[in-house]
DNA sequence: TATTGTTATACTCTATAACTATA
DNA sequence: TATAGTTATAGAGTATAACAATA
């Protein structure tokens, strides 16, 4: 094993390029990153949420939020809707359309996350390290 | 936990996320990327290694490599070598001040996956998602 | 003054395709 | 023809700063 494969740093990089590829892979025809997908998944747990907290949330800067959902709403699948109390803040709904396409890619996610469960049950259990690399397909 | 904070996905990146920012922290006044500690780190360990293989060993594709070996090169750290059999390979090499760089880089990164292995130990071990969120701070 | 959402801007990371020089 | 490196280009993803509307 080189330095570099004894890191965590580079072990998570190149296990996270595995899994969001697999992600990617498993979502298919839908065409839906793991953005918006992740989107998707908080406001069907928290509707009614704002940009702000979304934000939060996914540990990224407000300004990120806008072309995601902006794209999540041109596709039909979330809408906006002024605060009744509070003109600034705009609470985020999914829709319909929206919540059917979240259950199917929920089945499609969590295929692949047993794909990557029976990544890790391969070979002996020997930490974090083995771990990664295992995700990372190795 | 929410639906997603039970997913490797979402886990995986919060942790690269952590991760990462934990090496820039410590690499600190050096203003040096991953990508560029890795190609430091592979030259270093395969002296005169060509652009193309460096590309492969880091998983990235060719046209990726001409940017960071050129800031490398002009920070000093790296230098370009034309083969001498083969004119259309460049041999890739560290220079002195490369190799003392790296040397202080590495003792950086060694406090740092210190500290990442710290996390790991707290609390009970309790998977990949447990010590995925280890790594990203919870 | 402070906050929500937005716009403007820029920078990094990345890939693909096409080019050049060599083989 | 094929390969190594490069250039050109484009598209994500991201952040910061500044703005408009609202509180």
């Amino acid at each position: 094993m080189s330095y570099l494969e004894g890191t965590i740093g580079y072990a998570i990089r190149r296990a996270q390029m595995a899994v969001f590829d697999d992600i990617f892979r498993a979502f298919g025809e839908h065409k839906i990153t793991t953005a918006e997908f992740s989107v998707l998944a908080i406001v069907a747990d928290n509707p009614g949420i704002n940009q702000a907290d979304l934000a939060l949330s996914l540990g990224v800067e407000r300004p990120r939020m806008v072309p995601i959902i902006n794209r999540l709403e041109e596709s039909g699948l979330a809408s906006r809707l002024v605060d009744g109390q509070d003109g600034r803040t705009r609470r985020i709904h999914l829709t319909r359309q929206g919540e059917k396409l979240l259950e199917i890619l929920k089945a499609r996610f969590a295929e692949h996350q047993a794909r990557m469960l029976k990544r890790l049950r391969a070979g002996t259990p020997d930490g974090i390290l083995s771990d990664l690399w295992k995700l990372a397909g190795r």
